[in-house]
DNA sequence: GTAATTTATGAAATGGATTCCATAGCAAGC
DNA sequence: GCTTGCTATGGAATCCATTTCATAAATTAC
């Protein structure tokens, strides 16, 4: 196929000017820049970027890790990072990784290899230590908090988001609690699940054990956890739970069931998702699109400059009052 | 960094035996590769995959084109072209399209640039005309008839198999057939709703316009249609429904208002996914895991070879008789 | 009117691998 | 003893674009 030599030779011009001519460099006359466009137009030409890339050692390519792709949860992240990426005229692509160690270790390596410029790691089932010996290759950044480590990270305390939402409930008088929770092996939900424990023996409050649910992602797990409730001898004033989904697939089978909420049962949700607000649901936002925005923006600019020094950016989070609670 | 040239050097070989180690070549004396797996190991070396990607032009990466990620339909071919990839050592990259064509020329584009090495499209917004300019740079393959263009396509008959279905309920005795589709904008839901509004004519069976609905893909949705369902002061006797998710949903919810199926409405369901299982739902099943799986086959073998003529795979359907019709 | 910029252009080096071709030693075949 | 075939090795060309450097012409500065 057509080169770049080619053109230069056809247009009657050196390789030089061609490059200028396809990079918009200022400094080629008016004419010589229409021959060249002349001949690529004529010859269909386009660049190799794998040349580009090996030349440049740039793909303008980052990659993201996550273990789920259809969690309602990381979609707002990616909804964020792809944002900013279009923005920077960068391309991403997504790794499903069903927290599988090898999955994720295939990315990084591609970072090693050149074939990325950067990986932004929502969530991980890797060792810090794994991830920090890959900073020598490329930025990387974590959406969890990393400690201080070799590599950025954006992140929520999840801990004192969690506390404060067990804190809101007991201020508005609920002395009897329970919590649904996503997927257990999420790092996040073994700090919230610490939190809800801590908190609960903290303050003497009365718990059984089967009012903390697990895996629940989908609304239909809300409904399921409705009809659960329904049927225990004794069930909490008030539900804490990780995602507005749940909440709102929880709330709307309780009400066909005939609960008055928050009446009979409060419910707190979790992520400030739009179902949220179009159910009304009280919910803690702790901002997780601009989370994934803020992901790409470090990792643009670390790729940028040179010599970057990792970034720890803490967001925050706030209860929104609405009326489930 | 470390090149093949510094490691030629160091562990006193040329680059040409390097380049033979690293690709596993036999011809290389057991001495001289020990030597040179040393070197790679004390330069913690790797190859920069973007000069390979360039010399061989060949990148071990295909582009999958599909509309939405989290579609069920679309997720279970998915999963029959990420397995077969695997098994190919090759890499896939997702490309969400929204079927807006600016996002699917980019991915063209990709191939035309050599970034990848084909590109598998499993719905698209383009024309077919548009596709077949892009042929010239790579395999294409389509999961939709391509009617003997200059690509590829595995493809169902959709067509066919609504009838077929319709013929089913028919012959079970149906006489008022109400039909539930997806997404307006994929090509097969007007090609199916042509096939219900022939079939309903030429056998003069009695339908109404609000038996016929649309943008159904969740199990939300079913339950919504089975709601309005409940509420139309004549419903049908048999409903068909694109996608056995949907299906799930309106059962579920029509049982739990007191509806008996098959007796007092019959559910045939489409696509034979998982749940529709779980749920003894009669359903077409129309091959989906195959259709990714073929369309995986074919690029491959696409790529491989230098001169491929354009496969065209036609794959059958059949009933799945449970107990919902 | 001379010095300093700015504009315009191309030759050649560069990035990092793969592969064709040439060469040579050595064993097998007849 | 000479040809053939296999194993082992390296030199050099190749893939294709970017970028540095050198040079020259055209402006601008003072």
């Amino acid at each position: 196929m057509a080169n770049i030599k080619e053109i230069a030779r056809i247009a009657g011009v050196s390789v030089t000017t061609v490059s200028r001519v396809l990079n918009n460099h200022p400094y080629v006359s008016k004419d010589k820049r229409a021959a060249v466009l002349d001949t690529i137009e004529q010859l269909n030409y386009t660049r190799n970027m794998n040349a580009v890339h090996l030349i440049t050692g740039r793909t303008g390519t980052v990659a993201v890790i996550l273990p789920y792709i259809n969690a309602f949860y990381f979609s707002i992240i990616m909804n964020g990072l792809a944002h900013e990426a279009l923005l920077a005229q960068y391309r991403l692509i997504l790794c499903q990784s069903n927290y599988l160690a090898d999955e994720e270790i295939k990315v990084l390596e591609m970072l090693r290899n050149k074939e990325i410029d950067g990986v932004i790691i929502v969530s991980t089932a890797l060792k810090p230590e794994t991830i920090e010996e890959y900073t020598a290759y490329g930025p990387v950044v974590t959406c969890q908090d990393s400690g201080q480590r070799r590599y950025s990270s954006v992140y929520i305390e999840h801990y004192a988001a969690f506390r404060q939402g067990l804190q809101y409930l007991k201020g508005k008088g609920y002395r009897t609690i329970g919590y649904c929770e996503g997927r257990q092996n999420g790092s996040s939900a073994s700090i919230r699940q610490t939190a809800f424990r801590e908190f609960i023996a903290e303050h003497k409050l009365v718990f059984q054990e089967e009012w903390m649910i697990y895996d629940c992602t989908t609304e239909e797990d809300g409904a399921a956890v409705a009809r659960l409730l329904l049927e225990m001898p004794e069930r909490p004033e008030a539900m804490i739970i990780t995602g507005d989904h749940v909440a709102a697939g929880l709330m709307i089978e309780a009400r066909k069931a005939g609960l008055s909420i928050p009446g009979d049962l409060a419910v707190m949700g979790f992520d400030n998702q739009p179902i949220g607000r179009l159910l009304e649901i009280t919910t803690i936002d702790n901002h997780l699109y601009e989370m994934g925005a803020s992901a790409f923006r470090i990792i643009h600019e670390q790729i940028s400059s040179d010599n970057p020094a990792p970034v720890y950016r803490k967001l925050d989070y706030r209860i929104i009052e609405r009326s489930t609670v």
